[in-house]
DNA sequence: ATGTACAAGATTTTT
DNA sequence: TCTTGTACAT
């Protein structure tokens, strides 16, 4: 279930007439490579849906060999919904839809062994994977305190975005994180022990399948006749190889993205695959979508004067013929109490005027800042939603009883035995636990065959050894229990035999109630599956956010990231500050694109609302606690005076007169470059000066023509590593 | 092995 | 402010 389900009223029949005609260019041109550039609210999801049901109607491909690549499983559920829509049920169960892990497990999974894993390999969750490399981080002794086990995380996941494998990162950089690359080595190693990969493994384990056996590679590339991406910019190095390698036996590949709405860059998204896409494939046709039918003209005006702020763009011009509609809001507050309270009001009046709750979206920048109008909105009484919070199947005790779930099947999964080997307490510590990973590294088994051998080996005494040996009992006699009844059954007959809910029903905590409750739910989504097996493998999919508030009208609230791709009639954008949005990462960051990608997320932002925005800031802010100050984002400055509507609070400093530049950093001037220069840009390539003016310089490129840039982007072509 | 007391550290998020 | 982790006592 998705949160918020798709609007669907309006595609109820296939007619490539009710398209435009770029949009309809979009869908009929199957063969081929095709990018198409489409800009905020141009109707990119109707494209991608009208394309799908356009393949299979016209008898071009069977289902099965299509490949639709989304951002999030939600996405892909509600492609499948639509294309049904338009064109029946059966055929587009057959569609290889989902996520680029998604898939890439599915291929994995069928091919594990040429990768040497078991069949039944783990996949690392987020929370398994931090556990597991916080212990490898106390083997290390790190003495560094900058490399806390998330930083070293951090940079292991960047490495594999990029597709490098231990052997394959570059020397330089061996040398310069010289801990982490050791780090890397050790972790995948016992990655690999465990019989377990993490998500960015499942990119790049596919990838070496490909790479061992050509003919499983022919296979898949024989198969899939058409390729569709959606968000192509958000696709990192990795997933572009593993697009590459399959579509280039067919070359039918479309991938459909906007630059300007590139928002992951600091996950590892390269930009860069959108702008090299003609490059990469031969005879690529470019389509841009420019009309907007989404936003009043004084929103699209505020968002695009906005955006035109950034240098890396590939520059689109989005128009609308709809009415120029209300002035984007901009309000200034002494404190964000302040700011949560006007907001109340805001909402209340528009509620008069005929919007209803769902209609609007509270956006923020950071997950904090929600909390402040949820205590707001509930004592105004309003229902609210907080979208992409922590998801059903991520709560602690969901996970732990499928663990015990996952453990009766898998009893080899380390990380489930771990979870829930003293879960309710049974008096096995840190110090028993440390002797069975010793004895499981040393064995290279599992930490149950570890558990068994050392029973077997009278190392133990006492306790420990009485409660493992039950433990292990109760596991075997689970698994023949499992043989004959349904997994509900199972579950509550696990539940109550470790004592699990009877831990939570002694609790004392003020959540334990609602923790029982949400047991309470997965044993009734358990009664829906068969056997376990498939009940496991879809957990993560079928629960996806099945938040309440479904059904009762509430006003969403959500960060900006998990906004990408929705729209609301109304959008409040909060905290619009210098240090929060811009957030100060991105303003110590050297990197000048890390500024262009928050401004880019200031876009998104705005570009969600169809008639209404407002943004607000405030002087003052609480964050964790400690009361902080801060001037106006320098964001409000860059929107065009005239589609917006300032009102700030008596004796506030209004964001827009004069001081430009006062708080801005000074930038450098294009010192050092002169026309006729030859220069590289990490994006566009080599090209000549033509033109310096202060920081930014008139570039010819070779290969995308005359642009402007900032001289930060650009290097002297004799500085250039080869 | 487990409970308590205090310090530290806390974007954005999907799989 | 609040959660999480570590040191120490029981």
């Amino acid at each position: 279930m998705s949160p918020l389900p798709p609007d669907l009223s309006s595609e109820d029949t296939f007619d490539l007439s009710t398209l435009n005609i770029d949009q309809r260019k979009a869908v009929e041109c199957v063969y081929g490579p095709l990018l198409v550039l489409a800009g905020a609210g141009t109707g990119k999801t109707r494209v991608l849906t009208y394309r799908l049901s356009h393949i299979i109607q016209q008898n071009l491909a069977c289902p099965h060999q299509i490949l639709c690549v989304t951002f999030t499983n939600k996405a892909a559920f509600e492609m499948r919904l639509r294309v049904e829509k338009l064109i029946g049920q059966g055929p587009s169960q057959g569609i290889w839809m989902g996520t680029f892990h998604a898939l890439a497990l599915k291929i994995v999974r069928r091919h594990s062994e040429i990768v040497g894993l078991a069949p039944k390999f783990t996949v690392l969750d987020t929370d398994d994977q931090l556990r597991f490399v916080k212990r490898i981080h106390k083997d290390f002794q790190v003495t560094d305190k900058k490399w806390t086990p998330k930083a070293i995380l951090h940079r292991i996941e960047r490495w594999k975005d990029r597709g490098l494998t231990p052997e394959k990162v570059p020397e330089s950089e061996q040398t310069k994180y010289d801990l982490c690359y050791k780090f890397y080595k050790a972790y995948q190693e016992r990655l690999i022990q465990s019989n377990a990969v993490d998500f960015g493994d499942l990119l790049l384990s596919c990838l070496e399948i490909f790479r061992k056996d050509a003919d499983v590679l022919k296979k898949y590339q024989q198969q899939f006749s058409f390729i569709l991406v959606d968000e192509y910019q958000d696709t990192n190095v990795a997933q572009y190889l593993w697009l590459r390698l399959l579509a280039q036996k067919h070359n039918n590949i479309c991938c459909v993205g906007d630059d300007d709405q590139s928002i992951y860059g600091w996950r590892g998204a390269e930009v860069t695959n959108i702008l090299k896409f003609e490059d990469d494939f031969s005879d690529a046709v470019v389509i841009r979508l420019e009309q907007n039918y989404r936003s009043t003209h004084h929103i699209l005006g505020a968002a695009s004067g906005l955006i035109a702020h950034n240098y890396e763009r590939l520059g689109k011009t989005l128009w609308t013929d709809q009415k120029a509609g209300e002035k984007v809001c901009v309000k200034g507050y002494w404190d964000s109490q302040e700011e949560a309270r006007a907001l109340g009001e805001d909402v209340a009046q528009l509620q008069n005027v005929g919007y209803s709750l769902s209609d609007m979206a509270i956006l923020v920048r950071a997950s904090y800042q929600t909390r402040e109008f949820e205590e707001r909105l509930m004592t105004l009484g309003f229902p609210y939603r907080v979208v992409g919070g922590l998801r059903f199947y991520e709560r602690m005790e969901i996970r732990d009883v499928l663990a015990y779930l996952r453990l009766v099947l898998f009893p080899h999964d380390s990380f489930a035995f771990e979870r829930v080997i003293n879960t309710p307490k049974r008096g096995i510590g840190n110090s028993t636990l440390q002797t069975l990973h010793q004895l499981a590294r040393f064995e290279q088994c599992s930490l149950f065959q570890a558990t068994q051998k050392l029973i077997d080996t009278d190392e133990l005494r006492g306790k420990a050894k009485t409660s493992l040996e039950s433990f292990l009992r109760s596991i075997q006699q689970w698994q023949e229990v499992a043989k004959t009844t349904p997994i509900r059954t199972l579950c509550e007959l696990i539940l109550k035999e470790t004592g699990y809910f009877d831990m939570w029903r002694n609790s004392k905590m003020p959540d334990a109630p609602g923790r029982i409750e949400n047991i309470r739910e997965l044993l009734t989504a358990l009664e829906g599956f068969e056997n376990l097996e498939t009940f496991l493998e879809h957990v993560s999919l079928v629960m996806d956010n099945t938040a309440q508030g479904f059904h009762t009208d509430s006003i969403n609230i959500m960060t900006l990231h998990s906004a990408k791709g929705l729209e609301f009639n109304v959008v409040f954008l909060s905290g619009w500050e210098e240090g929060l949005f811009p957030h100060m990462r991105a303003l110590e960051d050297l990197n000048p694109d890390s500024l262009e990608e928050e401004r880019r997320l200031a876009y998104v932002g705005i570009t969600r609302a169809r008639e209404r925005a407002f943004i607000t800031y405030a002087t003052r802010r609480r964050i964790h606690g400690v009361w902080k100050s801060s001037v106006p984002s320098r964001f409000l400055k860059e929107l065009p005076r005239n589609h917006i509507e300032v009102t700030v609070q008596g004796g506030l400093y209004p964001p827009m007169e004069g001081d430009q530049g006062s708080q801005a950093p000074q930038k450098k001037n294009g010192e050092g470059f002169l026309p006729n220069a030859r220069v590289f840009h990490q994006k566009f390539g080599y090209g000549y000066v033509i033109y310096v003016e202060h920081d930014r310089l008139e570039i010819h490129f070779d290969h995308s023509g005359v642009k402007k840039v900032l001289s930060a982007f650009i290097k002297k072509a004799e500085d250039v590593v080869r």
